[in-house]
DNA sequence: AAAACCAATATTGTTAACAATCCGACTTGA
DNA sequence: TCAAGTCGGATTGTTAACAATATTGGTTTT
């Protein structure tokens, strides 16, 4: 992907990254119990890189921690809560777009392409596990451009949200909806761009 | 504290809450390198627990990682970013009162008191480390009556700000805005406490 | 003198063993 | 029968040693 190969992530990394995508995609029950040790076999590693990628997890809201009694997959927010997430990640992604823009290169355009191209194959196969993992990555490449601070907070505010693409009859009209969006940024046309992500986080 | 005793806290939790309260009042300089060892040594633990704080103060936004290389503090948000910032804990905040009102009860009222009057001693000593300690433990009270999870989002939001009270010419000035707060939710009036805090979170 | 190399040290990343805690099943006594 | 006690396995919390990586300082080479 566009993490660097001369230097090989941490193991936590690569867990972390694994399960959020499974926790996020709906593969995990809600209030499951996760055992550090059978995640360990899983990985193939012992249970310190596991512990640490279950505490980052849960400091991003996909899992909750009870002292002693290990973690649990997080419950979607109530509707109120739901509420005022969208708000706020939409503040935010307007935000970061607009910071971003200035410095914004051809890179930026080929990686977001790239990205379109993976939530539309996606979309066709209807695999909604491959849809929220595109469409979040979508969304993170320009609020990752503005800061990476931004890009803590934006995760653990898109992770508690638990976005489950209800409101929409298909898949195609995800792919349409990022479409405009990616549009609008490669033709440098600011305040279309917003106006789409307005619409677009609901 | 408000912590129940039966239930000794993890060691990570202590250290976590000592080290923040650290990086929140200004006694660590920016970009200063945080090292695992000295920090064991310094609370007589392994390094174990010392690095689930660091990396848990990590997703907070004190600290920053860089693989293999540990921790730093953080620096300072630039002005667009911290007046994001202000505007989303605005909006938490005022959402969580809202939300924590139709259950609030007297033990909410006496630990308020209580929090507000650790923040007047703290201002009338003018010891600034308390009177960001305190400060945040008022609003934090309120968001965490909400629910757990607005409370970590409002944490990794308010860590990031760092504010400085500059604004301020005096403490007392500080202890006035939260006691008129204060006194509002005292008398349950929703709507002037929600200003009260949209004045004081600027 | 400047750059490239290399070794020694410091620091982080990972592991496996040990300690503390929790939970369920079973026993015991009224 | 039922409640309290307690025993053992399962699970998390902590530790110390080891492995991998980065940094520093000196040496050599050009």
């Amino acid at each position: 992907m566009s993490i660097s190969l001369k230097n090989p992530r941490r193991k936590r990394d690569e867990i972390c990254d694994t399960l959020r995508a499974e926790v996020l995609s709906g593969q995990w029950e809600s209030n499951q119990p996760v055992r550090e040790h059978s995640l360990a076999e899983r990985f193939g590693v012992s249970r310190g890189p596991i512990r640490d990628a279950l505490l980052q997890l849960t400091q991003e809201g996909a899992l909750v921690y009870r002292q002693n009694k290990g973690v649990r997959v997080s419950s979607p927010p109530e509707k109120a809560d739901r509420d005022l997430l969208f708000r706020l990640r939409r503040d935010l992604e307007i935000h970061c777009l607009k910071k971003a823009f200035p410095n914004w290169n051809n890179a930026d355009d080929a990686q977001l392409t790239g990205l379109l191209n993976t939530l539309q194959l996606a979309c066709t196969q209807e695999d909604l596990s491959k849809v929220t993992a595109s469409d979040l990555a979508l969304h993170r490449h320009w609020v990752s451009r503005a800061s990476r601070e931004m890009e803590v907070i934006w995760l653990s505010i898109t992770v508690r949200m638990r976005m489950a693409y209800s409101r929409l009859k298909n898949y195609m009209e995800i792919y349409h909806e990022h479409e405009s969006i990616v549009k609008a940024i490669h033709r440098r046309d600011l305040k279309a761009a917003q106006s789409l992500i307005k619409r677009n986080v609901i």
